[in-house]
DNA sequence: ATATTATATAACTATATAGTGATATAGTTG
DNA sequence: CAACTATATCACTATATAGTTATATAATAT
């Protein structure tokens, strides 16, 4: 059996990390139109003016988005593509399970008619 | 613009959450041949017994393995193989910027060449 | 019934980090 | 330069959870 070396594990467990909470899933959302500058992405998303910025500097450094000063103003954008991917992913895998538990309840309906 | 809502990020980052913990990864390696059990498991990855045993509830309770009693052990499978072509993804991601970046150095070369 | 083995859970510690308010920094304008 | 605005950082609190040891539970064998 092939084991895989901890570091990969390691690199992969960290990408999963910077994509596990919602706020950054929020900004990224918020930027699959379009760069958009700070001030915008907190009219977006709601989420307050210190805790975006830490978001956005933990999405740069995973090399996630790309930050690009503008003036007084700084403008992010979408660097890793493969993001909606991953999210396209595990959205029809949400709908796969939906898809099964209803069909599991009609099951149980027939089951019941007899 | 459209807004995703808020429960369906929630999901999609409570999913990644549960793929953002090496030890999780590293059974979930494990499994990727075939069903293990847990005595296996610990064989295959180094954890404690109690540490994976919580890892395999939350990767249960998250649907990504099914978990199978047999006699005194218990039999734990991959569920959900979906959750091979997002590291695939990953991975794929990672190769490219180690391409991108070996070029860089290339140009780089060629520049000090002048 | 008792002993043994496999797994799960409880209780605990240590650590990481999300969110927040206050402050610092840097570009812009008058 | 001073005032202003946009963003980043600092210091802090609160919370979540990984890992650990000890214990409980359940299946099997003697």
């Amino acid at each position: 059996m092939l084991t895989i070396p901890a570091s990969a594990l390691a690199q992969i467990s960290d990408y999963f990390k910077v994509l596990s909470e919602q706020s950054r899933l929020q900004v990224l959302c918020a930027l699959k139109d379009g760069e958009k500058n700070v001030t915008e992405l907190i009219a977006h998303t709601g989420l307050k003016q210190a805790n975006i910025s830490k978001h956005l500097k933990i999405l740069t450094q995973a090399g996630i988005v790309e930050r690009q000063p503008e003036g007084v103003a700084v403008y992010y954008r979408i660097a890793d593509p493969i993001i909606f991917d991953l999210c396209e992913l595990v959205c029809q895998r949400f709908e796969m399970q939906l898809e099964e538990r209803s069909q599991q309840l009609k099951n149980l309906e027939q089951l019941r008619q007899l």
